[in-house]
DNA sequence: ATACGTGCAAAGTATTTGCAAACGG
DNA sequence: CCGTTTGCAAATACTTTGCACGTAT
């Protein structure tokens, strides 16, 4: 089962009906590489002529969210939202300031340190989030010319 | 030479002449345990009677993090500011979903990850944020009564 | 039928910018 | 003096909300 199947099954679990709307944003973002804001989920649903207003995507995006279904990443101030896996399997993002890319990455040594510290701190961690920031290797070696 | 100090010399060697503004912004993040967003710094300066335009507020933290003088933290959607001391020594934050509590953490395990997937990824790292999201140690003991 | 979903427009919050006056060097 | 800094107000960017209407169950 997918993950437009498995968002589908929570959302009718949770007692939303299907419409339109949330059904678009869904299907978009399951084809989604990586993150995407709000405006640019309204823009891309835009371009393939499954328009939807802009509230809806963020209710939409704000339904998901609420059930675990994205993973929400706060980058520049803006909020963008990706697909969060049953699994809990995730990556996280680095930022080039030179060219402004945003890169996902999976770290393992970074997922047990998190790990780490939530247990020295008792906390009982439900989400985290990892954003880096600086110059991408193609940035680095065009700058340095 | 304490943080301020060293803001100021900075701050001058950069260009920007000394302000009242600036300087009220300078002092009262120097005093402050953790991070604090924009109007948090605007009302606490109200509030000791050294009112300041909230734009001045914003053009000070701008200035200021561009000097990386401060480090921006993005908590919730909302920008909040500390000072960043010259030796890059520097914490993450945890926040509680139930008291909503930011606390605060360093992990050297986590910073090694950090710069090793730097390294890996062949980028040049300048910064990185780490928000982690849980329930605190208090508000489990206290919910699971 | 009836409550939920949707689109639009209006309201809200966070932040930036334009401009004239105050101010520092 | 002259350019920077400041405060105010207006503008912008992002997000939420109110409401009338459509739609799924």
């Amino acid at each position: 089962m997918d993950w437009v199947d498995h968002a589908r099954r929570d959302l009718a679990a949770a007692g939303f009906r299907s419409g339109g709307a949330r059904e678009a944003v869904l299907r978009l973002l399951a084809e989604q590489p990586c993150c995407l804001s709000a405006q640019q989920i309204f823009d891309a649903l835009r371009a393939r002529s499954e328009s939807v207003g802009l509230a809806s995507v963020y209710r939409a995006l704000d339904a998901l969210a609420t059930l675990q279904l994205v993973r929400r990443v706060d980058v520049d101030g803006t909020a963008c939202y990706e697909p969060a896996h049953p699994s809990g399997h995730h990556h996280h993002h680095a930022r080039c300031d030179a060219c402004g890319t945003l890169a996902a990455f999976e770290d393992d040594a970074l997922e047990d340190a998190i790990e780490a510290i939530g247990a020295r701190l008792g906390y009982r961690l439900d989400a985290h989030e990892v954003v880096l920031r600086g110059v991408c290797p193609g940035c680095t070696t065009r700058g340095s010319r």
